[in-house]
DNA sequence: GATAAAGTTTACGTAAACGTAAAGGTGTTT
DNA sequence: AAACACCTTTACGTTTACGTAAACTTTATC
């Protein structure tokens, strides 16, 4: 085998770094379904998937509920009637204008962010500067010109 | 003028889809800072964008704290000493290394609805191909190719 | 076989982000 | 001036997503 197939609850805690409250919550709320033996869980690889996928939905900023929705989709894409089947395409295009939306987001968030860069480096320079002409009054003074 | 230059709570509580109650707590936590006429609250047209921002924040995922250090961030890229605008740069380069993250999230998210809608389609065409053998049994049958 | 480390359940606590309701002020329109 | 619409503050309630602590069992190790 080319890496483990079965973890603990603080194994993969310390992968993801999350407590294994968190994950004992998750399996409370559905979104896992560890083994166990006895009382004590055992995680497949799936398992692990799921939670990273929770993980990643968390950072996107979906609630648990909406990531439930998205594994429901996941896992009954074969399954169900031919209007069930309809409804998840529904969800899925919805979902999608979603994630259309967030990209949007993202890419005015990234402007905004390069604006204040640019400002905070002009400040920055400006402060340089004056220390600058500071330091030149007083002792010596360097290239003025930066690459 | 092109457009109103000021609002009520109202005004953009119905624009932006929440509640009073919602532009009220975003003021009580110092993310909005309308101007008052009497007791009532005028909103200018910063406010309307302070407010399209903070929403765009909860769209990514940004929780309120979050979403005041960017206003801070925007607010003092030229004020602050060398040292703050030196602590401003690497917080931007932290939102940035976020925001990559949720670019990929994003990227495999979508790989991920894709194969789910493909599913989901075969499913729904295998189906329609029994339904399509039924019908043909007792009655008629129509062309088996689709577009 | 003691004891420490990690596992378990049960249960109360908490922070964030509002919802909801009460009680009242402002203003305008019929 | 009565009624209605919209504004306000105050304050307690609710949901989500865990944190934290207590009390107990199972597993590893010395």
């Amino acid at each position: 085998m080319t890496t483990k197939d079965t973890y603990t609850i603080s194994d993969l805690a310390k992968e993801f770094d999350v407590t294994t409250r968190t994950i004992r919550f998750y399996e409370a709320e559905d979104l896992l379904k560890p083994a166990r033996r006895g009382q004590t869980r055992i995680f497949s690889k799936g398992d692990r998937v799921r939670l990273k996928l929770i993980l990643r939905g968390k950072r996107m900023g979906f609630s648990l509920a909406e990531t439930r929705e998205l594994f429901d989709l996941y896992d009954n894409s074969l399954k169900g009637s031919e209007k069930q089947l309809l409804l998840m395409l529904e969800t899925l295009a919805r979902k999608r204008e979603q994630i259309e939306q967030q990209k949007k987001d993202i890419e005015m968030m990234e402007q905004e962010m390069d604006s204040a860069e640019a400002r905070c480096r002009d400040a920055l320079a400006e402060l340089q500067k004056k220390a600058g002409r500071k330091a030149s009054s007083s002792k010596e003074s360097k290239a003025t010109e930066a690459g």
